[in-house]
DNA sequence: GGCGGTCAAATTGAATTCAAAATACAGTAT
DNA sequence: ATACTGTATTTTGAATTCAATTTGACCGCC
C-alpha cells in the first residue's frame, strides 16, 4: 500500500491580520495543555485511564512535542501522573487528598475573609450581590450547571477583590482539583439548597464588613462543601 | 575548519547494577529541572537574568528538547518566563508578591499548628525539641548557613507531623520563593536572635499542646520574618 | 486450557532537523 | 554621527528521527 509521503508542516507564519485572534499567539504547549486540563476537569479523560500520546497528537493535531511539554505541566500540577515508560495516565480522585484539599482551602477563605473586609470598596460589595442574586434565581430555576459556573465565578471574583496575588493562584490550583472531586461525587439537592443559603451569610458579613464573622462563615461554607464532596465521593464508589 | 561530526548520543541503557544509582532512573527533564530551580534559588542564575538555551544545554550536556520541559515546568512554577519567541528569563523578585506570599503562608502556618497540636506524637515532638536544641546549638555558634538549612527541615518535619500532604506540597511551593526573597533580603543579625526565640515558644506551644496558642505563634513568627525579609527586600535595593 | 519464551510491532525518551522569528550587522542616506 | 534599510546569523518553536523499552502476538510445551 502506498503511503501518503505526509509533509512536513511548520508552525504558521503570526499573521497578526487573522480577525478574532488572541492578542499575541500562544505556544502550542499552553492551548494543549489548557485543553488537556479541561478534559481531565471535566472527567472526559477517566481518572486512571491511560493517555495515549498517538491518540492525543492526532486529536490536537499537533507533534508530540508540545503534547509531551504539556503533559509535564499538567503532571507538576499532579492532575496527571507521568509511568516511567510507560506513558502517563490521568490521576486518581483519592479521598484522603481531597479532605486534605478542603482543609487548605478553608484555611485560605478565612485569610479571604479577613482581606475582603479590609479591601473591598463599595462598589466590588454591590458586585458580589449581584452575583449572588443572580446564583439566586438560577437556584430558585433548578439551572445546575449554571449556577455551578456561577459559583465559580464568584468565588473567584472574592479572591480578586481580596487583592492577593499569591492566594489568587494557589486558589486557582486547588480549586481545579476541587472541581475534578466535585464532578465526581456529584452533589445531592439537599447541599445545594444549604450551599445557597451560607452565601447568603457570607454576603451579610461582607455588606457588615464584620471580618471574624465573614471568615468564620467563608471557612464553615468551605468545611461543609468539603463533608458533602467526600460523602458524596465515597457514596459513589461504595 | 573541520568540524568534528558531534554523532548523535542516545540515551543510555537503564543498567540497574550501576550502585549508587537512584531506585528509578529519573527522566532528564526532572533532573534538569531540580537543578534549574537550584540555581534559580540560590541566586546562581540572577533574577531578570536571559537565559540561553544553548548554554545551559551545554553546561547540562542534554540537548534542547529536556531542556525546553523542564523550562515549561519552573515557568508553570512561577520561577522563569517565557517570553514568546524570545526565550526564557529568570522571574525578578517583586516585593509585592513577597508580601501577599508571606500573608498566605501566615495562614498556612496557622493550619499547621491545629492539624499539630492534634496529630503530633509524644515521639514527633521530642524530635522537634531536638531539632530546635540544635538549632540553638548553631545559633550559638553563628553557624548561619547551616542554622539556615536545619530551619528549613525543622518547618518542613512540622508540616508533614500536621499530615495534610497538600498543605504540605503548597508549603514546598512557596518556600522555593520564599528562599529566592530570603537569599535576597540578605536578613539582619538582630532578626536572626529574634527568630530563635520565636522558635523558643512555638516548641512550648507545641509541648503544652495548646493549639490556639501554638497557631498564634506560628501565624506571628511567619508574619514577623516576612516584615524582615520585605525590609531587607527595599533596603537592599535603595 | 494455561504457562513461559521469542521475536515483531508499538510506544516512549531524547537528539536532531527544519522553518519562523528575533537579533546582529553592514551599508546607505540624511 | 545618527537613523534606516536590507541581509546574514542566531535563537526559538515545533516536527521529525532514532534508540531503548514495553507491549503483544505467536509458538511450543506441559
Amino acid at each position: 500500500m502506498t503511503e501518503m509521503p505526509t509533509l512536513r508542516r511548520p508552525r504558521p507564519a503570526a499573521d497578526e491580520a487573522s480577525p478574532g485572534a488572541p492578542l499575541r499567539r500562544l505556544s502550542l504547549y499552553q492551548v494543549v495543555a489548557e485543553r488537556l486540563r479541561h478534559m481531565v476537569l471535566e472527567g472526559e479523560l477517566a481518572a486512571g485511564s491511560r493517555i495515549s500520546e498517538k491518540r492525543l497528537c492526532e486529536a490536537f493535531e499537533v507533534s508530540r512535542t508540545p503534547l509531551r511539554e504539556a503533559l509535564k505541566v499538567l503532571a507538576n500540577e499532579g492532575l496527571v501522573e507521568l509511568l516511567p515508560n510507560r506513558g502517563a495516565q490521568v490521576t486518581a480522585v483519592d479521598p484522603a487528598e481531597v479532605h486534605d484539599l478542603f482543609e487548605v482551602m478553608a484555611a485560605l477563605e478565612g485569610l479571604s475573609g479577613h482581606l475582603l473586609v479590609e479591601r473591598a470598596s463599595d462598589a466590588e460589595i454591590a458586585e458580589i450581590r449581584a452575583l449572588h442574586a443572580r446564583m439566586l434565581e438560577l437556584h430558585r430555576r433548578q439551572r445546575r450547571q449554571e449556577y455551578f459556573e456561577a459559583n465559580q465565578r464568584l468565588h473567584r471574583r472574592l479572591t480578586e477583590i481580596a487583592g492577593n496575588r499569591v492566594l489568587l493562584e494557589q486558589q486557582g490550583q486547588l480549586t481545579h482539583k476541587i472541581t475534578r472531586a466535585r464532578y465526581a461525587a456529584n452533589l445531592q439537592q439537599g447541599r445545594w439548597d444549604e450551599s445557597a443559603q451560607e452565601h447568603g451569610v457570607i454576603l451579610a458579613a461582607l455588606e457588615a464588613r464584620d471580618a471574624a464573622a465573614l471568615s468564620a462563615a467563608m471557612v464553615e461554607h468551605m468545611r461543609r462543601t468539603g463533608a458533602a464532596v467526600l460523602d458524596g465521593l465515597t457514596a459513589s464508589r461504595r
